[in-house]
DNA sequence: ATTCTGACGTGGG
DNA sequence: CCCCACGCCAGAA
């Protein structure tokens, strides 16, 4: 069973660990894994995680800080609420103070 | 088996 | 600064 399923694994390790209230990008998990070229996998690895409550799909977005995948979500903004909820402001899908939320595996991690 | 698309990112023009 | 094309790999038609 783990052939590239380890892949999938992987991410939801890094995305479980992000801590509250901060958010990642796609690229971040991906370049932490050593795929950094492939960060559209890291967003497939998060529509599998849909399995998976304890991965915090809501906290991981594209390196803009745009709500990319909002629409993936059962609601329409629930994505955005997860957000607010945890004290990050969101407007337009966009995430406000971006660099401020943001999480770096690197960084906090390694 | 082939083609296209997709929760991304980077680079070039 | 904006737009386009490419790389990546997995799943669906």
């Amino acid at each position: 069973m783990e052939t590239s399923g380890n892949f999938f694994e992987k991410v939801y390790e890094v995305a479980k660990q992000i801590p509250f209230g901060r958010v990642t990008s796609y690229g971040a998990i991906a370049k932490y894994l050593g795929t950094a070229k492939s960060a559209r996998m890291v967003g497939w690895a998060m529509n599998a995680s849909h399995n998976n409550a304890d991965i915090p799909a809501h906290r991981v977005v594209n390196r803009n800080g745009l709500l990319t995948g909002k629409f993936h979500f059962d609601g329409t903004n629930l994505m955005q609420q997860l957000l607010e909820s945890e004290g990050i402001v969101v407007k337009e899908n966009q995430i406000q103070n971006f660099h401020t939320v943001f999480w770096d595996p690197f960084k906090e991690l390694d």
